[in-house]
DNA sequence: AATATTAAATGTCAAATAAACAATTAATAT
DNA sequence: ATATTAATTGTTTATTTGACATTTAATATT
């Protein structure tokens, strides 16, 4: 930054002592926000919570907190999500920032998104859920308060265009997990259908899968074999570009 | 957010009335810094300001400010880049926000990051240069301030990810440029030797260009045809993949 | 026990795209 | 007239992609 004040010559540690603070400056509230995804093996779904508190009571909202004195901003967000949803290590990424001078009406609070990828079999309803948290289907999630749908929208639009060349939808599956489920995911996320043949040739290709002897009979009488990932080729090629779904950028807007 | 304040039960905007501010929280300064980058022909530059005040006096900067109170965020960057630039308009985008408690050793400082891609040849020296900025090949740019250095790396990858996909190295270029330029940018930017024909082919296929009948003599016998870009194509089309260079993800960290 | 049912799993062929590769052309300089 | 220099152009092969239908494994039904 600029507009730093002067000094006189000195070491630099004697200058950062001497100058304590910027001064004529606005100092402004920060925040988190998470958009916390999850995925029931058909649909995708987005952890709301409704506030019981003023202003805005009975609202939904995002999950989110003030930034603390001594945390950092990813520090913040698995603060915020570790209140939430339990659970510590989930997969968590910056999206963006947002200061709109009017954004919150109380006063004047930048906001630090964050999107959440969680295995929703591993969330469960905190026993003293104060935040009366609820999963609710993407597609008809209730309208939130302050710059929260518009941020859904940007976190929605994110993950699309990351899952276009990067595997993070795994994040979403639980360790053993099946190719149609896979498959339901990618098509819930894109609002498409994708060939089965070509889907599965192209996961193939990426040897990410590690196939398991067990079966899943739940869902058909045949029964669909699990699969697990190879989580060392998930770290070590997460960066290589993909290319799973059929002319994904014509889908990034749908 | 969550911790909002309780209040008594009256129409949401006299609630907001009397809800002035959160209570029980720290604010923290908010800046923006911008990693402006030109081309000069050959090589990807950054724009640097050298400090001429303490703390850090004579040490190499990004180009920054402190958010004011009634702007955003974008407008601060807009703002900041306008100052040391005189130029409007510019491309600008918003990459990161930095907020490790001790990155400002003065005061904690939240720090928004953004991407400048400008034409070097509209950039002129400010009649009253009160930045004493300077044009640095990226490869031998200073030491800078602060977490700067981190900054411009993470500007790095995210230029080279995203004109891996999309046309924005066209904003560095000024509206008249030569085939030969085009690719000396990209072979700078991913420091990369690109195959001449193969490019032309692709390049030719996004439909992107219009050939000029004047040629360019500057750097040869025979000449470069200029061209320019179908800014029509340019906009309704920024969002779809291009693969200009080959297998561009084996090439995002170098 | 044979047959029906249901979803999972599998293969081929044609089209499009990408990568590797060298010769010609247009202008100026000698 | 010839040499020089960088710009411009095309072909061939390999790889990737997309479109398309049948078989298989298990359970349920008769």
């Amino acid at each position: 930054m600029l507009e730093l004040l002067p000094s006189e010559s000195e070491t630099d540690k004697t200058k950062y002592k001497l100058m304590k603070t910027y001064n004529n400056q606005t100092r402004f509230l920060i925040a988190v926000d998470c958009i916390v995804f999850g995925f029931d093996g058909e649909h995708l779904k987005i952890l709301l919570i409704k506030r019981d508190f003023e202003p805005e009571k009975d609202k939904w909202s995002l999950m989110g907190g003030f930034v603390r004195t001594d945390e950092s901003l990813d520090g913040a967000a698995n603060r915020v999500l570790t209140q939430l949803t339990g659970l510590k290590g989930v997969y968590l990424e910056q999206i963006q920032a947002y200061g709109d001078p009017m954004r919150d009406p109380i006063e004047r609070t930048l906001s630090v998104t964050y999107f959440a990828l969680i295995d929703i079999n591993k969330y469960q309803t905190q026993i003293n859920d104060q935040y009366h948290a609820e999963w609710f289907l993407l597609k008809d999630a209730p309208p939130l308060i302050f710059d929260h749908d518009a941020m859904v929208e940007t976190a929605k639009k994110k993950i699309r265009y990351k899952a276009a060349l990067h595997p993070i939808l795994f994040e979403l599956l639980p360790k053993k997990f099946t190719i149609p489920q896979l498959q339901n995911l990618y098509e819930d996320v894109y609002n498409t259908q994708i060939d089965n043949r070509n889907f599965i040739r192209k996961l193939t290709a990426t040897k990410l899968l590690i196939k398991l002897a067990e079966k899943d009979k739940s869902g058909s009488k045949k029964g669909a074999f699990y699969f697990k990932l190879d989580k060392k080729k998930y770290q070590a090629n997460f960066q290589a570009f993909l290319n799973i779904i059929p002319n994904p950028d014509k889908l990034l807007t749908v």
